[in-house]
DNA sequence: CCTTCGAACTAAACCGGTATAGCTTGTGCC
DNA sequence: GGCACAAGCTATACCGGTTTAGTTCGAAGG
């Protein structure tokens, strides 16, 4: 005999009083005897009941659930380190708190903005996370307009009333800049991410920083859309030219890869006559020859506290930007001493 | 003014009807005259009307969502090029149809198992879909205990009946082979997955099958955990035994990748002293040097046809299994003749 | 001693749908 | 003409919680 989940007039009728007084001792909220409010729980954990979900939704217009919505194109989407790793500390929060994470992945902007609609209008989500912040990003307006609480990745627009948590990319980068400088390099390239996104400008321009800082020209960086192919094909580029660079700085670890290989297909040796620095500090990028040096980040730190400051702004309606440890450099063995020859 | 959404009540009224007969009107239900059926889709699309989710999931225990628990720890996950790529299948499905994914990701059974459970007692979803299923998996007994529809992604035992898609991987592993004793490799080794997922153990009997028929040893056989160090790992102890192997098959590409940089740190040409293939066809695998010949799935094909099955599934109570093409083997610059000096 | 007030509790409305029982009609048939 | 029956529709219960408006009762205050 399959026997339903209890439901709250179960445990009321069990334990002798109304339904609305075992809501009342369930949720904590005065105008509860202790010794019934005792009893009201005994009763509730003998018979194992567990709220409905759908019905607390119903009536209090929550949902447990918060969203996460990715806009990558199918292809790109697997090669991006980031989101797994963001996810998986999302997750180890949202478990302990009994809520779900809602994902959508969408391949452009369009079903971009109709997902977060569909999201907030069928209340499937109380919040969602920011991702891939553009300058002049339509979104703070749009889920201003749907009131959907919303945390942010990375630093946005400083009129948007919208928390968000952080992590100085910059620093990173002008590290990896002063790291090659002081191996003998001044023909330093980056290979930037998509300069529409908040991050990929925000390394190049701290990439510029860097080298202005140096006194040397930062004149060498080819844009790209963040994926591998792009990678190669700047990396091609550049050591089309006529004064080649002698060190590269790409914006993250899939391009430095790729980058990698088209060196090492013109066989020219890395480090000894290419230097090159990654982005995101990838399993992987540990693993290739030569190991790459990299910009390191916590990803999955970083889901976990956007997770805790999403919950926080759901619950109270205000929470609090968080900044964390700044990215930075480890080095390993793809950089090295400007070959001397052509300095 | 904020107007708030209009509900099912508001569209009878306007429609002078009963709030039954709207919801009959808009289900296709029976009993509704073609005029009046009429008039009540153009009421409410006049009014914008969208029915409510929670309402809905509580009077048909219904979510309207599917499930996927990822059983990966967090320093794994982005180093598995599978999922990104399978959920963006998934998600160009659910979107049509309205449906969200709700995404768990889990660091170990005890927790995989609890999160089923939760998601199932909450009526969170309407099915799940069954990743890296194990030789002997406890959870399709626990699915069946909790009543929750499921679709399993590879062959599940003919024992349970779970709807599957399927992907003939080990034709892929035996072209492999085939490739490599074409070559003229005899000493080919096997960077096995985890031999309790099934995939992981399949890829292996496939190993052993197609060396078999070609007559070849196939003791050269290490089981990892699909991690790029533990790819790495393995290939440093072939390459440190006695008569090392001349091709290496890899159980997925990042630990190919992996094995790629430990033979080049040894100075080892590739593929003019060492052969190795890889597998998945990952975006990043065709941009190191030198490209890797590889076996090619595609998850994104993958997803979009079990989100298929499932939404069938959990529609009609049953649904075909389905099995996709078989994965090929893409040969690029990583595999090459055996050296004739030592075969 | 009677009133007042607050604590503890009940009853019932409500959230927004779905599903079922029952009520009106009009029509076909004998 | 009367009856059975089906189509078309209404009224209402129901899903399982939360929340508000009362109700009861005992203690404190005048």
């Amino acid at each position: 005999m399959a026997q339903r989940k209890p439901t709250i007039t179960d445990v009321a009728r069990t334990a002798g009083v109304s339904k609305g007084l075992v809501s009342f001792a369930l949720n904590d909220k005065p105008g509860v005897s202790p010794e019934t409010r005792k009893r009201i729980l005994e009763v509730a954990g003998d018979l194992g009941w567990r709220p409905s979900l759908s019905a607390r939704s119903l009536s209090t217009s929550t949902s447990f659930a918060l969203g996460l919505v990715i806009r990558r194109k199918a292809e790109v989407i697997s090669a991006d380190p980031f989101f797994p790793a963001f996810i998986a500390g999302v997750e180890s929060v949202l478990t302990e708190e009994g809520r779900a994470l809602v994902l959508s992945v969408v391949p452009d902007a369009e079903a971009e903005l109709r997902s977060y609609r569909t999201l907030a209008g069928d209340n499937r989500v109380d919040g969602v996370f920011l991702t891939d912040l553009r300058t002049d990003d339509e979104r703070f307006e749009l889920l201003a307009d749907l009131g959907l609480p919303a945390v942010a990745l990375g630093r946005p627009n400083p009129a948007v009333a919208v928390p968000s948590v952080q992590v100085d990319d910059t620093h990173g980068i002008a590290e990896a800049v002063a790291h090659l400088v002081e191996l003998g390099h001044t023909r330093i390239a980056h290979v930037a991410g998509d300069p529409h996104m908040m991050h990929g400008g925000r390394r190049r321009g701290s990439f510029d920083d860097a080298m202005r800082d140096a006194g040397l020209d930062s004149s060498l960086v080819i844009e790209t859309d963040f994926s591998a192919s792009s990678g190669a094909d700047a990396t091609r580029r550049f050591l089309d030219a006529a004064q080649p660079p002698t060190a590269i700085v790409y914006a993250n670890d899939p391009m430095a890869i790729a980058g990698l290989g088209v060196a090492q297909q013109r066989g020219l040796r890395v480090p000894e006559e290419l230097s090159i620095t990654g982005f995101d500090g990838t399993d992987i990028s540990g693993y290739v020859f030569p190991a790459l040096t990299t910009i390191t980040s916590d990803p999955v730190e970083w889901g976990r506290v956007a997770a805790r400051t999403l919950l926080e702004l759901v619950a109270t309606g205000a929470a609090d930007s968080v900044e964390l440890p700044p990215a930075s450099l480890l080095i390993r063995a793809s950089t090295g001493p400007a070959p001397s020859d052509r300095g």
